[in-house]
DNA sequence: AGTATATACGACTTAATTAGTCGTATATAC
DNA sequence: GTATATACGACTAATTAAGTCGTATATACT
Protein backbone atom coordinates (compact mmCIF):
# COMPACT_ATOMS: atom_id res chain seq x y z
CA UNK A 1 0.00 0.00 0.00
CA UNK A 2 1.15 3.60 -0.68
CA UNK A 3 3.33 2.13 -3.11
CA UNK A 4 4.13 3.87 -6.53
CA UNK A 5 4.19 1.90 -9.66
CA UNK A 6 7.17 0.65 -11.35
CA UNK A 7 5.69 2.74 -14.41
CA UNK A 8 6.43 6.15 -12.18
CA UNK A 9 9.24 4.27 -11.26
CA UNK A 10 10.80 4.14 -15.15
CA UNK A 11 9.20 6.89 -16.25
CA UNK A 12 11.31 9.22 -13.48
CA UNK A 13 14.46 6.79 -14.23
CA UNK A 14 14.21 7.52 -17.88
CA UNK A 15 13.30 11.72 -17.09
CA UNK A 16 16.73 11.62 -15.01
CA UNK A 17 18.83 10.19 -17.58
CA UNK A 18 17.22 12.48 -20.00
CA UNK A 19 18.32 15.11 -17.81
CA UNK A 20 21.89 14.75 -17.78
CA UNK A 21 21.85 14.35 -21.51
CA UNK A 22 23.59 17.55 -23.32
CA UNK A 23 20.80 20.06 -24.47
CA UNK A 24 18.67 19.00 -27.20
CA UNK A 25 20.54 15.54 -27.16
CA UNK A 26 18.41 12.30 -27.64
CA UNK A 27 18.30 9.06 -26.20
CA UNK A 28 16.30 6.19 -27.37
CA UNK A 29 13.88 3.78 -25.12
CA UNK A 30 16.55 0.80 -26.14
CA UNK A 31 19.51 2.73 -24.97
CA UNK A 32 17.55 3.93 -21.23
CA UNK A 33 15.74 0.03 -20.97
CA UNK A 34 19.61 -1.47 -21.42
CA UNK A 35 20.95 0.70 -19.47
CA UNK A 36 19.01 0.81 -16.30
CA UNK A 37 17.54 -2.94 -16.76
CA UNK A 38 13.93 -2.33 -17.50
CA UNK A 39 11.45 -3.79 -19.71
CA UNK A 40 12.05 -2.37 -23.02
CA UNK A 41 7.69 -2.18 -24.29
CA UNK A 42 6.81 -0.80 -20.77
CA UNK A 43 9.31 1.56 -20.81
CA UNK A 44 7.98 2.66 -24.36
CA UNK A 45 4.52 2.60 -23.75
CA UNK A 46 5.22 5.20 -20.45
CA UNK A 47 7.43 7.40 -22.23
CA UNK A 48 4.81 7.55 -25.35
CA UNK A 49 1.99 9.11 -22.66
CA UNK A 50 4.79 11.69 -21.34
CA UNK A 51 5.41 12.45 -25.02
CA UNK A 52 1.63 12.82 -25.75
CA UNK A 53 1.61 15.23 -22.82
CA UNK A 54 4.56 17.18 -24.04
CA UNK A 55 6.48 16.60 -20.65
CA UNK A 56 9.02 14.92 -23.46
CA UNK A 57 9.76 15.66 -27.36
CA UNK A 58 10.03 12.35 -29.30
CA UNK A 59 11.47 12.09 -32.41
CA UNK A 60 10.52 9.55 -35.10
CA UNK A 61 12.70 7.10 -37.46
CA UNK A 62 16.34 5.93 -36.77
CA UNK A 63 18.44 8.61 -35.39
CA UNK A 64 15.47 9.38 -33.27
CA UNK A 65 14.70 9.09 -29.67
CA UNK A 66 13.19 11.11 -26.73
CA UNK A 67 14.46 14.66 -25.61
CA UNK A 68 13.46 16.73 -22.31
CA UNK A 69 11.63 20.28 -22.80
CA UNK A 70 13.43 23.10 -20.85
CA UNK A 71 10.02 23.40 -19.37
CA UNK A 72 9.34 20.36 -18.23
CA UNK A 73 11.55 21.18 -14.73
CA UNK A 74 8.27 23.08 -14.15
CA UNK A 75 5.58 20.27 -13.90
CA UNK A 76 4.87 19.37 -10.40
CA UNK A 77 4.39 15.66 -9.29
CA UNK A 78 0.76 14.94 -8.82
CA UNK A 79 0.27 15.84 -12.79
CA UNK A 80 3.41 13.89 -13.64
CA UNK A 81 1.73 10.77 -11.39
CA UNK A 82 -1.85 11.34 -13.14
CA UNK A 83 -0.53 11.60 -16.47
CA UNK A 84 0.85 7.74 -15.68
CA UNK A 85 -1.67 6.37 -13.48
CA UNK A 86 -5.16 8.62 -13.33
CA UNK A 87 -6.51 10.27 -10.37
CA UNK A 88 -3.95 10.16 -7.05
CA UNK A 89 -6.09 9.68 -4.24
CA UNK A 90 -6.04 7.63 -0.72
CA UNK A 91 -9.55 6.04 -1.37
CA UNK A 92 -11.45 5.91 -4.15
CA UNK A 93 -14.17 8.40 -3.11
CA UNK A 94 -11.88 11.15 -2.81
CA UNK A 95 -12.98 11.67 -6.86
CA UNK A 96 -15.43 8.79 -7.44
CA UNK A 97 -19.10 9.67 -5.29
CA UNK A 98 -20.67 7.03 -6.25
CA UNK A 99 -19.61 5.18 -2.70
CA UNK A 100 -22.82 3.35 -1.46
CA UNK A 101 -22.02 4.29 2.19
CA UNK A 102 -21.16 7.99 1.80
CA UNK A 103 -23.39 8.86 4.65
CA UNK A 104 -22.65 5.81 6.86
CA UNK A 105 -18.72 6.45 6.36
CA UNK A 106 -17.36 8.21 9.66
CA UNK A 107 -13.82 8.74 7.74
CA UNK A 108 -14.25 10.02 4.79
CA UNK A 109 -13.17 13.15 6.27
CA UNK A 110 -10.43 12.81 7.60
CA UNK A 111 -9.15 10.47 4.81
CA UNK A 112 -9.82 13.06 2.62
CA UNK A 113 -7.71 15.90 4.80
CA UNK A 114 -4.87 13.47 4.70
CA UNK A 115 -5.27 13.74 0.92
CA UNK A 116 -5.11 16.77 0.25
CA UNK A 117 -1.88 17.11 2.44
CA UNK A 118 -0.27 14.07 0.61
CA UNK A 119 -1.75 16.43 -2.77
CA UNK A 120 -0.55 19.47 -1.95
CA UNK A 121 3.09 18.34 -1.12
CA UNK A 122 3.32 16.77 -4.67
CA UNK A 123 2.07 19.67 -6.10
CA UNK A 124 5.10 21.88 -4.32
CA UNK A 125 7.28 19.22 -5.90
CA UNK A 126 8.50 19.44 -9.71
CA UNK A 127 10.18 17.17 -11.57
CA UNK A 128 13.62 18.87 -11.60
CA UNK A 129 13.05 18.08 -7.77
CA UNK A 130 13.33 14.47 -8.31
CA UNK A 131 15.16 14.26 -11.49
CA UNK A 132 18.23 16.83 -10.82
CA UNK B 1 -1.01 3.74 -7.00
CA UNK B 2 -0.63 5.66 -3.61
CA UNK B 3 -3.92 3.90 -1.97
CA UNK B 4 -4.99 2.76 1.17
CA UNK B 5 -5.73 -0.69 1.33
CA UNK B 6 -9.21 -1.87 2.49
CA UNK B 7 -7.99 -3.47 5.33
CA UNK B 8 -6.72 0.01 6.80
CA UNK B 9 -9.52 1.26 5.37
CA UNK B 10 -12.11 -0.82 7.53
CA UNK B 11 -10.15 -0.60 10.59
CA UNK B 12 -10.27 3.62 10.57
CA UNK B 13 -14.07 2.85 10.62
CA UNK B 14 -14.08 0.54 13.38
CA UNK B 15 -11.77 2.75 15.63
CA UNK B 16 -13.88 5.80 15.06
CA UNK B 17 -17.34 4.13 16.26
CA UNK B 18 -15.44 2.66 19.16
CA UNK B 19 -14.10 5.98 20.25
CA UNK B 20 -18.04 7.10 19.57
CA UNK B 21 -19.26 4.71 22.31
CA UNK B 22 -18.97 5.82 26.08
CA UNK B 23 -16.03 4.94 28.08
CA UNK B 24 -15.49 1.24 28.75
CA UNK B 25 -18.68 0.15 26.33
CA UNK B 26 -17.91 -2.67 23.96
CA UNK B 27 -18.54 -2.92 19.90
CA UNK B 28 -18.62 -6.48 18.51
CA UNK B 29 -16.98 -7.80 15.24
CA UNK B 30 -20.88 -7.87 14.11
CA UNK B 31 -22.00 -4.98 14.77
CA UNK B 32 -19.51 -2.50 13.10
CA UNK B 33 -19.43 -5.35 10.15
CA UNK B 34 -23.28 -4.54 9.56
CA UNK B 35 -23.74 -1.24 10.63
CA UNK B 36 -21.07 -0.20 8.03
CA UNK B 37 -21.08 -3.04 5.82
CA UNK B 38 -18.16 -4.68 5.92
CA UNK B 39 -17.39 -7.91 5.84
CA UNK B 40 -17.42 -9.29 9.12
CA UNK B 41 -14.44 -12.07 8.95
CA UNK B 42 -12.28 -9.78 7.29
CA UNK B 43 -12.73 -7.04 9.34
CA UNK B 44 -12.62 -9.38 12.68
CA UNK B 45 -9.16 -9.90 11.39
CA UNK B 46 -8.23 -6.26 11.44
CA UNK B 47 -9.30 -6.17 15.00
CA UNK B 48 -7.42 -9.16 16.31
CA UNK B 49 -4.20 -7.30 14.89
CA UNK B 50 -4.85 -4.39 16.38
CA UNK B 51 -5.97 -6.19 19.47
CA UNK B 52 -2.38 -7.97 19.83
CA UNK B 53 -0.68 -4.55 19.67
CA UNK B 54 -2.93 -3.35 22.33
CA UNK B 55 -4.18 -1.00 19.82
CA UNK B 56 -7.80 -1.53 21.09
CA UNK B 57 -8.79 -4.28 24.20
CA UNK B 58 -10.19 -7.30 23.02
CA UNK B 59 -12.67 -9.22 26.06
CA UNK B 60 -13.94 -12.41 24.70
CA UNK B 61 -17.29 -14.41 25.50
CA UNK B 62 -20.79 -13.53 24.88
CA UNK B 63 -21.08 -10.22 26.15
CA UNK B 64 -17.91 -9.76 24.66
CA UNK B 65 -16.35 -7.10 21.74
CA UNK B 66 -13.79 -4.92 21.53
CA UNK B 67 -12.83 -1.25 23.38
CA UNK B 68 -10.69 1.34 22.72
CA UNK B 69 -7.61 2.18 25.05
CA UNK B 70 -7.33 5.21 26.68
CA UNK B 71 -4.01 5.85 25.10
CA UNK B 72 -4.75 4.94 21.75
CA UNK B 73 -4.78 8.85 20.49
CA UNK B 74 -1.61 8.87 20.58
CA UNK B 75 -0.51 6.20 18.08
CA UNK B 76 0.80 7.51 15.19
CA UNK B 77 -0.55 7.11 11.75
CA UNK B 78 2.38 5.96 10.28
CA UNK B 79 2.55 3.08 13.33
CA UNK B 80 -0.91 2.18 12.57
CA UNK B 81 -0.63 1.70 9.03
CA UNK B 82 2.46 -0.81 9.77
CA UNK B 83 0.50 -2.56 11.71
CA UNK B 84 -1.85 -3.75 9.20
CA UNK B 85 0.43 -3.31 6.24
CA UNK B 86 3.84 -3.17 7.02
CA UNK B 87 6.44 -1.25 5.98
CA UNK B 88 4.78 2.17 4.33
CA UNK B 89 7.53 3.35 1.37
CA UNK B 90 6.86 4.44 -2.06
CA UNK B 91 9.32 2.08 -3.28
CA UNK B 92 10.60 -1.54 -1.60
CA UNK B 93 13.93 -0.40 -1.66
CA UNK B 94 13.50 1.80 1.52
CA UNK B 95 13.83 -1.25 3.44
CA UNK B 96 14.87 -3.97 1.43
CA UNK B 97 18.43 -2.67 0.21
CA UNK B 98 18.54 -5.92 -2.39
CA UNK B 99 17.73 -4.25 -5.50
CA UNK B 100 20.09 -5.20 -8.06
CA UNK B 101 20.31 -1.64 -9.46
CA UNK B 102 21.13 0.32 -6.48
CA UNK B 103 23.91 1.51 -7.90
CA UNK B 104 22.50 2.36 -11.48
CA UNK B 105 19.53 4.04 -10.06
CA UNK B 106 19.19 7.32 -10.42
CA UNK B 107 15.99 8.08 -8.82
CA UNK B 108 16.67 6.25 -5.28
CA UNK B 109 17.24 9.39 -3.08
CA UNK B 110 14.90 12.03 -4.60
CA UNK B 111 11.73 9.26 -4.09
CA UNK B 112 12.94 8.52 -0.34
CA UNK B 113 12.54 12.33 0.05
CA UNK B 114 9.45 12.34 -0.91
CA UNK B 115 9.04 9.15 1.37
CA UNK B 116 10.45 10.44 4.19
CA UNK B 117 8.09 13.84 3.70
CA UNK B 118 4.95 11.37 4.14
CA UNK B 119 5.88 9.76 7.11
CA UNK B 120 6.71 12.23 8.75
CA UNK B 121 3.39 13.95 7.53
CA UNK B 122 2.13 10.53 9.13
CA UNK B 123 4.38 10.36 12.26
CA UNK B 124 3.02 13.98 13.36
CA UNK B 125 -0.66 12.40 12.75
CA UNK B 126 -2.57 10.80 15.59
CA UNK B 127 -4.98 8.55 15.30
CA UNK B 128 -7.40 10.90 17.28
CA UNK B 129 -6.96 13.11 14.51
CA UNK B 130 -8.59 10.45 11.70
CA UNK B 131 -11.14 9.25 14.34
CA UNK B 132 -12.67 12.33 16.33
C1' DA C 1 12.23 3.04 -54.15
C1' DG C 2 13.65 -0.04 -50.43
C1' DT C 3 15.38 -1.09 -45.97
C1' DA C 4 16.46 -0.51 -41.29
C1' DT C 5 15.25 1.65 -37.10
C1' DA C 6 12.80 4.55 -34.29
C1' DT C 7 8.17 5.88 -32.03
C1' DA C 8 2.73 4.92 -31.53
C1' DC C 9 -0.72 2.17 -29.72
C1' DG C 10 -4.21 -1.25 -28.72
C1' DA C 11 -4.92 -6.09 -27.37
C1' DC C 12 -3.44 -9.66 -24.86
C1' DT C 13 -1.19 -12.72 -21.12
C1' DT C 14 1.05 -13.40 -16.87
C1' DA C 15 2.27 -12.29 -12.19
C1' DA C 16 1.48 -10.23 -7.83
C1' DT C 17 -1.26 -8.20 -4.54
C1' DT C 18 -5.54 -7.43 -2.22
C1' DA C 19 -9.99 -8.93 -0.75
C1' DG C 20 -12.77 -12.08 1.08
C1' DT C 21 -14.08 -16.93 2.97
C1' DC C 22 -13.84 -21.05 5.77
C1' DG C 23 -12.67 -24.28 9.42
C1' DT C 24 -11.29 -24.85 13.84
C1' DA C 25 -9.76 -23.54 18.49
C1' DT C 26 -10.46 -20.99 22.74
C1' DA C 27 -12.56 -18.15 26.29
C1' DT C 28 -16.61 -17.01 29.02
C1' DA C 29 -21.42 -15.48 30.41
C1' DC C 30 -25.60 -17.57 31.50
C1' DG D 1 -23.45 -27.52 28.52
C1' DT D 2 -24.68 -24.24 25.21
C1' DA D 3 -24.52 -20.04 22.82
C1' DT D 4 -21.66 -16.35 21.45
C1' DA D 5 -17.70 -13.79 21.27
C1' DT D 6 -12.57 -13.41 19.84
C1' DA D 7 -8.08 -15.85 17.68
C1' DC D 8 -5.86 -17.45 13.80
C1' DG D 9 -4.06 -19.99 9.92
C1' DA D 10 -5.20 -21.80 5.34
C1' DC D 11 -7.56 -21.23 1.37
C1' DT D 12 -10.00 -19.07 -2.89
C1' DA D 13 -11.57 -15.19 -5.65
C1' DA D 14 -11.10 -10.70 -7.54
C1' DT D 15 -8.55 -6.87 -8.87
C1' DT D 16 -4.59 -4.50 -10.21
C1' DA D 17 0.05 -4.19 -11.95
C1' DA D 18 3.57 -5.91 -14.98
C1' DG D 19 5.05 -7.41 -19.04
C1' DT D 20 4.48 -9.09 -24.09
C1' DC D 21 3.05 -9.06 -28.89
C1' DG D 22 1.41 -7.54 -33.36
C1' DT D 23 0.90 -3.98 -36.35
C1' DA D 24 1.07 0.78 -38.05
C1' DT D 25 3.64 4.96 -39.05
C1' DA D 26 7.44 8.18 -39.63
C1' DT D 27 12.07 8.99 -41.41
C1' DA D 28 17.20 8.73 -42.22
C1' DC D 29 20.13 6.51 -45.28
C1' DT D 30 21.65 3.87 -49.25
Amino acid sequence: MLKITRKVEYALIAVGHLQQKEAGQLATTKEIAEQFGIPQELLAKTLQKLAREKIIQAVKGPAGGYRIRKDSNTINMTRFFEILEGPVGLMDCYFDTDCIQLNTCNIRTPINRINDSIRSMLDQMTLADITN
